[in-house]
DNA sequence: CCCTTAGGAACATCCACGAC
DNA sequence: GTCGTGGATGTTCCTAAGGG
């Protein structure tokens, strides 16, 4: 790695410990093993405890996850709101984090290992800034995570910037993935839903997961990242079975407006995001108008979409 | 700590497509 | 044609998150 400049560098880092600590305070690291482990059925944290949970991983990532307490001030983990009203739910709900992975049983059979993500998490009772949460990794986590080559490298102020849940699940794998030869990852419906944590029973229909889910995080995640997200479905007749998820780096131009965007105030954000949606339409709409004007014969709607 | 509000979630309706 | 399935879109209600 060389200097830090004012545009992020390649998402990947292969020297996981050292560049944790080169990494602390403008970035935050995440092992490949948790950013690509599925939430377990039923788990859907929220986007609080996402953040939280970052944070943390960060804290033990700088210390190649070795086996001793971390600890945050509860300033850095309510993350700019002015009370601690809301750190106790916080810390239930991280607490009960668990993952899944393929690993070998102690015999060495192929399995699916399921383990807590921590062992211990202290609250300090004390409402001041100087309190703190003290939390300890459980054995598994640390052992696995101890051990990983390669790391996620996020921006700390895109991961506070964001507002949907599944927009920052989304904005990790990004920045695993979009440094990579082949930034692309093709999910069935169900995986997608394990990867990004959508509840079971929620969003019965494609249509709603591409709405809801899909849609509204890659509006935030092409606006504020440094690589472009490009969904493309795969259908069997016209049901859709499956995605392909592209995490593009962006040209530098682009880079460089999604961290001026990142310095900018949240207040007014959504507006400037859809104010741009409005001038694409715009275009669109002057390109199809030109279109059909200068070729009167042209059958628009034979055209493939792209 | 409390108030406000954006957006998440559920529900309803309509539409498109394929099988028959 | 009609029937069933799946997708698109609009409406409403409520809650979580942000801000004073």
């Amino acid at each position: 790695m060389s200097k830090p400049s004012s545009r992020p560098e390649p998402r990947i880092s292969r020297v996981g410990r050292a560049s944790a600590q080169e990494h602390a305070g403008r970035e935050l690291i995440e092992p490949r093993e948790l950013v690509d482990a599925p939430f377990m059925p039923g788990q859907s944290p929220s986007l609080g405890a996402r953040r939280a949970l970052l944070l943390m991983v960060t804290t033990a990532a700088a210390e190649g996850f070795s086996d001793k307490v971390y600890r945050l001030s509860k300033r850095e983990l309510r993350q700019g709101h002015e009370s601690n009203d809301r750190i106790g739910a916080l810390v239930d709900e991280v607490i009960s984090i668990r993952f899944q992975i393929p690993g070998l049983s102690s015999r060495g059979r192929a399995a699916i290992i399921k383990a807590h993500l921590f062992e211990e998490i202290t609250e300090e009772t004390d409402e001041g800034n100087s309190a703190w949460i003290e939390f300890e990794f459980s054995h598994r986590a640390r052992v696995l995570f101890g051990a990983s080559e390669v790391y996620a490298v996020l921006n700390r102020t895109a991961v506070l910037a964001f507002d949907g849940k599944y927009a920052i699940t989304l904005y990790q794998l990004g920045c695993l993935y979009s440094g990579r030869r082949d930034p692309t990852i093709r999910l069935t419906v169900p995986e997608l839903r394990t990867r990004l944590g959508v509840p079971e029973g929620r969003y019965s229909d494609w249509a709603q997961i591409r709405r809801f889910v899909l849609g509204s995080a890659k509006e935030e995640v092409d606006h504020l990242a440094h690589f472009q997200l490009s969904i493309r479905e795969h259908r069997e007749g016209r049901k859709v079975v499956a995605v392909t998820l592209g995490f593009w780096r962006k040209d530098d131009p682009s880079i460089d407006a999604a961290v001026d965007e990142l310095d900018r105030s949240k207040v007014g954000r959504k507006a400037r995001r859809t104010g741009t949606v409005k001038q694409a339409e715009t275009r669109a709409a002057n390109i199809y108008k030109e279109l059909t004007d200068s070729l009167p014969g042209l059958d628009v709607d034979k055209i493939p979409e792209l």
